[in-house]
DNA sequence: TCACAATAGTTGCGAGCGCAACTAAAATGG
DNA sequence: CCATTTTAGTTGCGCTCGCAACTATTGTGA
């Protein structure tokens, strides 16, 4: 490869062996914690992303635009997947009263309900399959590293 | 939600700095890393996978199901994926002559000139978005951590 | 004030992929 | 040596989601 761009600047030992672990890990650990959800409280990850943010939200309620941005999806991709918990009952929409454009995503008390049972194991899932394979030291440089990663994404 | 299950170890504020830092972080940077794959060389992250792991293989050719257990498809996500490489004439498939039942996806000459016109442009896209935003100690660090979580995966 | 732009959300369409069912070809074992 | 099981791969179906086009409402400037 080398004869077709003489100053391209591969990776070394190190910065390969960093990427290789880093991308051959995230897949796997996101499928296993997507599994450990649906076997404990039978939801994707999405759908407990949105339940979250709800949750958290004042009133329990937000403007779909607000969480498509807020969860990386585009506004189509976010009314499907709302179609999914409405259908199920755990979120409803409304009409906002101060402008008439924007629907209101509003958790239900059963979607709260949802949430509260699932949300125990679900921070289990996360203990171990992620923070208890590392030391406090680890969870420090880690977040230090994303976090620069982060911000260069919006540079 | 401590009424629902009074011994959930909840996350401690390092513990959920890092998660948070990690999480909110890798949807970006896959997202940031397929963009550039795409606006640089017209390929999916997926596409370039195959073709990576196809020129690194003997004689440049898989058995498909050896490809599929590499790039944790399942065997139908496979054979979706390698229908559009060889629509597009990046790979071809033959059948083994050993064992009838398997398929080699074997990369042509087209497709190993598409890989090294795109190889470089995906290294310094992976310089950009991640490794240059960490110091070499960052790198060790976070090639320990990794190696950590995913050992724990397969227990 | 009124035409035009910007914003919020939905829908049709298509891509990507998993699951289950299926075919074909080995491998096994009685 | 033949019946059963296992393995490899494809296909139908369904799910999720992005893009482009569309409607509805609000904001803006002459």
């Amino acid at each position: 490869m080398s004869r077709i761009d003489e100053k391209t600047n591969w990776l070394n030992k190190t910065e390969m062996a960093a990427w290789i672990s880093f991308i051959e890990t995230i897949g796997d650990l996101q499928y296993n914690l997507d599994s450990d959800l649906r076997e404990s409280s039978d939801m994707t990850a999405g759908d407990y992303q949105v339940l979250v943010y709800l949750s958290e939200s004042p009133e329990r309620r937000t403007r779909m635009c607000d969480l498509a941005a807020r969860l990386n999806l585009t506004p189509s991709g976010l009314t499907r997947r709302l179609d999914g918990l409405v259908k199920e009952g755990s979120v409803t929409r409304e009409v906002s009263t101060e402008d008439r454009r924007v629907q209101l995503a509003v958790l239900t008390p059963q979607g709260y309900r949802e949430l509260v049972a699932a949300a125990p194991h679900h921070v289990a899932s996360v203990r171990h399959r992620f923070i208890d394979r590392l030391t406090t030291e680890q969870l420090k440089h880690l977040t230090a590293a994303f976090t620069n990663i982060r911000e260069g994404l919006f540079e």
